[in-house]
DNA sequence: TTTTTTTACGCAATCGTTCCCGGTAACGAA
DNA sequence: TTCGTTACCGGGAACGATTGCGTAAAAAAA
């Protein structure tokens, strides 16, 4: 079924003027006479003519319009963060077109692909969990293509990047198990390569060590897609539980990392906090309605999208080739709750 | 700064060829000599060209992707709609551009009018709870622009539709609350006019006449904006607290109004299900894990975007006008858990 | 050898819009 | 009368890709 719009042509032929005229009727320019214009107007008005974007696109090499890609729209934090990135982007006249990598490195690949073909004039991108060769994005930015990373970022690619302090996130959490009186901490997180993971696990080992506590390897998981199949989570703590030294407190360095321990720890029987403790960071608006509510690190996501936004509009509407790159380090937030009340 | 991409005209010129060779030696014509192919196709794949999707859709009269318009992707059952429908539309190579009404009619408007202007083949829509006049989605059927109504849909406009039996799911849920012994259940719905309010409020009604029990409307409420407000909650859930026949059940009819009340209940020291009893559509994955643990109605939401996309694109592809619609109901799911324990 | 067919490519129109050049009236001034 | 100005408007190229049609050269058939 094919839908026809009305075109610049359709007023013209009806009017008997020459498209040029009638372009420039519709953007008021001096050279058209006030009742030409005045005509052409109620005319377009009347059957509700809309300039064709995608012709306005193929002229101007410009679509008006921001790629996003994250992990899952379905993850509170990435949905908080692109409700930031829309208040900025409709206030410039920006449209936004979001893709899901589902932390897989092929459609994060896809979606940058056909994104990039064109169709937008700028990307907004946190990459999935899996992707260790950044090639693709590479290119794109030594051709001058605008490209903003933000949450997770990639140090050898030189663009402007916007981040949470992780490591803080990551040391506060740490500090306050350790305050409440936990000894065994153990810490769940993201695959290593990702910078969050490093930066939070970063935070966790030096808040250990600056309480005197030894940093034991073996306390540490990683976890291949950021928790987002249980099983993997599953497998983790199994492992952890099945060591000598059990962990008293649990430092979950991922949204679905920590919903999933308070899974499994609901599944086998284990209470929070009275067996173990948990902390971990998380954007859902849930957390305190948990059994035991939960104490969080949390992330200012919607601001994060917006500066990310700002950011790549500066870089989409410069006039010349920008050199200068910034990266942007916004604070997290601390949510004391039930599931680490004071060790007894 | 602007992002030159490389066109089939620098390859062309590149070769000493003409525009029209490179395109057919590009689409594999059998028009052109096997050698001239192989020489083109390296030189392409040598400086990576990719076709600009602008032009084609400009010339094609589409643009081989559809639009979509939720309330709120931070909803769990609309990311989980949005999950369903980009499984089907990967599938048959389209893209989908995904955009957020936050229940306002204004920004409804909006993203209809940016989508439907050309740069879009059909139209997924969940119509805000503001939405009350239709006439922007009229204008476009009326025209033969392809649109599928999912979860909410509109009587006035003939279309294919997609949606749950509300009515079947606000039976059940109330039928569980009456054989668990509750007697004053009260209901908390989205607007009036929304045609999933009126089907789980008529299913609350229609249980407890089954059940021979009065059905009485001050003990129904309704949130302008769908409980996304808390203090419309709020609100609805005070005067419900004040009449002098206070309920001992609450059905919630909506997502955000499910946990509502559970925060709600929580701010005001009431105990579920002790002093209260709830149970309330809801699709988020996390309510086994919440204090108490939630019986919902749960949607399938998955199954209803690849529904409702499927009829979508053969409305696109259909080279006759479709006159026949469908309106395809899927049954909810019912999960009795704590929250609505047995009455003692 | 001549005619026909096939092969392999180029020209130009097209999609909807903008914008650089022109062009032509009308009018006033010289 | 003639030139210059101003006010208005149209022709046509351009953006990138596809495609119907035309055609030269080569190959095949007569």
């Amino acid at each position: 079924m094919k839908y026809e719009a009305v075109t610049i042509k359709d007023i013209a032929k009806e009017l008997g003027l020459s498209t040029s005229t009638v372009s420039r009727a519709l953007r008021d320019s001096y050279e058209i006479s006030p009742e030409t214009k005045k005509m052409v107007l109620e005319y377009a008005e009347k059957i509700n003519y809309r300039p064709n974007p995608i012709a306005l696109s193929l002229k101007e090499k410009r679509t008006r319009s921001i790629g996003i890609v994250v992990a899952e729209i379905a993850n509170s934090f990435f949905s908080q963060v692109i409700n930031g990135i829309e208040s900025i982007a409709y206030d410039k006249g920006y449209n936004v077109i979001i893709t899901q990598s589902h932390e897989s490195f092929e459609r994060e690949l896809m979606n940058v692909q056909y994104l990039a073909s064109r169709s937008i004039d700028g990307l907004l991108i946190s990459p999935s969990s899996e992707t260790e060769d950044m090639s693709h994005l590479k290119h794109l930015h030594e051709r001058g293509f605008p490209i903003v990373f933000f949450d997770r970022i990639v140090d050898e690619i030189d663009t402007h990047k916007v981040i949470v302090d992780s490591r803080k996130g990551g040391y506060d959490a740490t500090k306050h198990l350790i305050e409440s009186g936990y000894k065994q901490i153990a810490a769940l997180a993201n695959v290593e390569y990702l910078s969050i993971s490093r930066d939070r696990v970063g935070g966790y080992q030096a808040a250990l060590e600056d309480h005197n506590m030894k940093y034991d390897a073996s306390l540490v998981k990683h976890c291949l897609h950021g928790g987002l199949v249980y099983e993997e989570v599953e497998k983790a703590l199994d492992s952890l539980f099945k060591q000598k030294k059990k962990p008293d407190a649990i430092f979950a360095a991922a949204d679905k990392l920590t919903t999933n321990c308070l899974r499994y720890f609901k599944a086998k029987g284990i209470r929070v906090p009275q067996d173990i403790a948990l902390i971990g960071f998380s954007n859902i608006d849930l957390t305190e309605l948990l059994s035991p509510s939960l104490s969080v690190v949390r992330q200012p996501a919607f601001e994060m999208g917006q500066v990310a936004t700002e950011l790549l509009l500066n870089l989409i509407e410069s006039k010349r080739p920008v050199k200068d790159f910034d990266t942007k380090m916004l604070q997290p937030d601390l949510f004391i709750r039930e599931s680490t009340s004071r060790k007894k």
